[in-house]
DNA sequence: ACCTGAACACCGTTCAAGT
DNA sequence: ACCTGAACACCGTTCAAGT
């Protein structure tokens, strides 16, 4: 008479939610196949359905973060089409801010432990990074951005985000600097986005 | 007639020294004390009297990371006294170096467990950052940097080392392309440093 | 195809005891 | 002050067995 366990086919997905709270109270280190098994009310063997071991678990994580970072991206960058410098400054906040509400998946995602991930994982992050060349290209021709090698800028404008995020992740600096960063990010890449030059 | 431990004050450095080859060996999920221990040829509750548990080893990694990440920065920036160009490349790319040689320990120093970091990791990293405003500090009153705000360029500065280093890291983008960012880099944060404008 | 439950090796941490 | 060694709780992983 005691109920069947009442995950039918869908238990990688509630041991995948689940995991993601995890990382946002805790860190990856809280994350136990047997804590995560035991929330979702079955055996501490049972993940091993959907899971082939601890970092199967982490790989998918990773994926799921990079799909939503890219949606994320990519409607920022649909949301001023006339103007690239809100477009460029909506883009940056909503990828420090991404990486700020969800620094423990956003340092997963980014973690060496990424060589050598599956091709899923790996096509997920390639569609982020080629969204952005998307985002801009026309802008680019245009002569709008500080560069002559449009690929080069783009890696760095990346990076520049990449790198303010880590910084309030390991709170180098104040979440709120965040913004000021941003806005000193878009006054140097675009042409005129700058309240000065020199 | 079996010698005495062959270790008189000394486990503690050997315990990092051997934590350090660890961790660019392998990871750090492969950092284990009783391992450590089992190298250093000690019993596995030895570590407990220089480490009051793992964490305090982390921390004292990182410690030590930020103490050799500043003296490299240092030591570059006081290379080439007369050439702000040259300088500067000299820095980003001992910084950017530095991250991918020591890969898995610039993740650990930048990790979100550096938060309520203990003091002295605190002091180290925050003697890396006020370094960086010194070594440039007359350049900026000069005007030969893209900013008006000298605090907010030498933190984005920063960040994007940060994030250069960490899309190396990450092998989304190849070691040999380091160069090229870090070039693109000195070309758009220093006045006349760049081949082009637009 | 999916889940259970026992088994094994490994780890972090604690602590009384030795020197 | 520093190290030993037993003890405990927890985890990842494997695997035979059930449905």
């Amino acid at each position: 008479m005691t109920p069947p366990p009442f995950h039918h086919g869908n238990l990688r997905a509630v041991l995948l939610d689940a995991a993601e709270r995890t990382l946002r109270e805790g860190g990856v280190d809280d994350l136990s196949l047997r804590e995560l098994a035991r929330q979702a009310g079955v055996s501490h063997g049972a993940p091993r359905s959907h899971f082939i071991d601890r970092q199967a678990l982490l790989d998918a994580l990773a994926e799921r973060g990079f799909l939503r970072l890219g949606d994320a991206v990519a409607e920022a960058g649909a949301a001023h089409p006339g103007d690239l410098v809100a477009r460029v400054r909506a883009v940056a906040t909503a990828y420090v801010g991404f990486a700020v509400r969800d620094a423990a998946l956003m340092e997963l995602m980014f973690s060496a432990k990424a060589a050598g991930a599956p091709p899923a994982v790996h096509a997920a992050a390639g569609r982020l990074f080629t969204s952005f060349g998307a985002l801009f290209a026309a802008d680019f021709r245009a002569g709008r951005f500080r560069s002559t090698d449009p690929e080069r800028t783009q890696l760095l404008f990346v990076a520049a985000l990449q790198g303010i995020a880590a910084l309030i992740a390991s709170e180098r600096i104040a979440p709120g600097r965040g913004e000021d960063l941003v806005e000193e990010a878009v006054a140097l890449f675009v042409v005129d986005g700058a309240p000065g030059d020199g």
